[in-house]
DNA sequence: CTGAAAGCGCTAACAC
DNA sequence: GTGTTAGCGCTTTCAG
């Protein structure tokens, strides 16, 4: 590969005032400059972003750690992210942590030694990750689940507050036994919404039955088979409030395949958005959450502090909507088509 | 942050002796390096990759380049690489170009700038992305499209002949008058899956007929809008080949919204799995590609370009797997439930 | 087995 | 307005 020297050379001027052109600085003659640009373009010559990173001391990269790429809810807010970046002039790197702490502290060490200009990160259980990120000074956003004895930048949505929502509309609509499938213990998102749905069922003097709450890992197997025990128990619960959308995805495979009729022998809400929820049947009552504008929000909110490294973190919580649809609405039968 | 300088000041060594150590070099005496993991301990030594790949002028970063973020195709294919990645030292970094020349060129450009160790690109139309990428010898593996004038491996699936037996059922199941709704004129996995269709045609001595094909980005509006446009035609199509995933999901969202019966008067068969699958009625007919197969075996080509960068570009062809489920076959009719 | 020293390609003082 | 030069942090000959 060409280097500066070598375009220096050839345009019979000094590396400095390649590099001045490169990098579009002002106060250089136009001759000397098209000079410069002619033999970029006769060299085929490539700025290395190695060596400016190492000069500069830094990169424009952002990292986004996220737990599971094959979830709609995250890959939706990665846009979000992306758009914000491109506008500020960073590129982002997106990195699959599968929720597993080992794997997310690989992405953690490989942003650090990447000296990455920032990272957004949505943290598996364990907080020790997130916490070498801010010892080593790296502009960090926590995004979707808050990290205790954390602190930086964290933009939420208001997880408990949308579960109770969702589980009072089930006790609204008529259903008795209501159960929930949560996600795993050490999960934030999991043990808030644990806690709404809890919260609801306590301030309608229901009782709180700890059979009836399941812990699932966040994806489709796991709500299938939170599901299927669920339907095991006597007497059965007549409703769930499921805790993500790929165990709602889950749970409504298990229910199709046990021939339990939703919304009339089970009743049904999940927590986010199902991707083609449209022709699912039933449609599905959701939690809606505002994933682009959670990104976004994360985007902007590393964008202030990389401008501005000493401001106090702050927390940004989004809010959901409750989408009622068919699922959890008794006197709605089953049907297809228009 | 603390440099090798800093810690071969504390171990009172020098900064090679250091630099074996964090390397894992043979023949560096036990107590000289357990003096130095002590200082890199104390001092949260965490070297500078930057640094190091201007030294080596090599990295440890691979790009994956994708179409879109939001297809599951593509994320299930980012699976296959990352274990590979993972595997052979690499880490993955996941570019989302949108289908925009513009967008994958910038990524690109990133790649070239970073001195990626190697790019794993499904390119948008334009051929000179992967062109300068291999011109500027990066080690490159196309996948899923195959680009013109590009000397490159490559990783595909067997298009055409799968587009061929898709069509083919739907003539044996009875159809008359089947439609292709396909993506973009210059994406090459839609050139090849209508050309298949169209061979099933004629080879059943059908009349191709251009009305019939539809051409739609392949997102899943675009399958709305092209069913939608089908559907005004008289005589009206009664089957429909759908080039992928998304468009068969826009395409059934559609005749669920205009009350078309699927397969009675509508036979369908799709490209790709469609996730969630199981919750669709009817069950949905579709081409299966091994996806996570097709992200292996490129990022297996990767490494093996990585160790020989002059050994002769090869294509390698998986096949794919006609799925025949409910969706293509007539006198199975709705239903719901198990 | 260890250390000294050069240099990867670029940028940014600083000098002119 | 342009050039000279030091040095970002690391690896790797080469000497010893």
């Amino acid at each position: 590969m060409a280097t500066i020297y070598d375009v220096a050379r050839r345009a019979e001027v000094s590396p400095a005032t390649v590099s001045r052109v490169v990098n579009g600085h002002a106060n250089v003659d136009p001759a000397l400059a098209e000079r410069v640009r002619t033999a970029m373009r006769e060299l085929n010559y490539r700025p290395n972003a190695v060596a400016r990173n190492l000069r500069r001391s830094r990169t424009t990269l952002w990292a986004v750690i996220i737990a599971d790429i094959g979830n709609p809810f995250f890959t939706a807010l990665v846009r979000g992210v992306e758009d914000v970046a491109q506008g500020a002039g960073y590129s982002v790197v997106l990195c699959n942590s599968d929720d597993d702490a080992g794997k997310e502290g690989q992405y953690v060490d490989a942003a650090l030694a990447e000296q990455m200009a920032g990272v957004i990160i949505s943290p598996s259980g364990d907080a020790a990750n997130v916490n070498r990120l801010i010892e080593a000074r790296v502009p960090v956003v926590v995004i979707d689940r808050q990290a205790d004895d954390v602190r930086a930048d964290t933009v939420l949505v208001d997880n408990e507050h949308a579960a109770e929502l969702a589980t009072t509309h089930l006790i609204e609509s008529g259903y008795q036994r209501i159960a929930c499938i949560t996600g795993p213990h050490s999960v934030f998102t999991a043990d808030q919404r644990l806690l709404g749905y809890r919260r609801a069922l306590e301030s309608h003097g229901r009782p709180f039955d700890p059979e009836l709450v399941r812990y699932a890992d966040f994806r489709e197997q796991g709500g299938y088979r939170a599901m299927a025990a669920l339907l095991t128990l006597r007497p059965r619960p007549d409703a769930v409030f499921a805790g993500n959308n790929l165990t709602t995805v889950g749970a409504m495979e298990c229910l199709v395949d046990s021939g339990v009729q939703v919304p009339g022998e089970m009743g049904m809400v999940g927590f986010d958005d199902v991707p083609w929820a449209h022709l699912v049947r039933p449609s599905l009552t959701t939690v809606a959450q505002p994933t682009y504008e959670l990104g976004r929000t994360a985007a902007d909110l590393l964008s202030q502090r990389i401008a501005n490294p000493d401001r106090a973190p702050s927390t940004i919580t989004l809010n959901t909507k409750l989408q009622i649809r068919d699922s959890s609405v008794r006197g709605v039968d089953l049907r297809h088509g228009g």
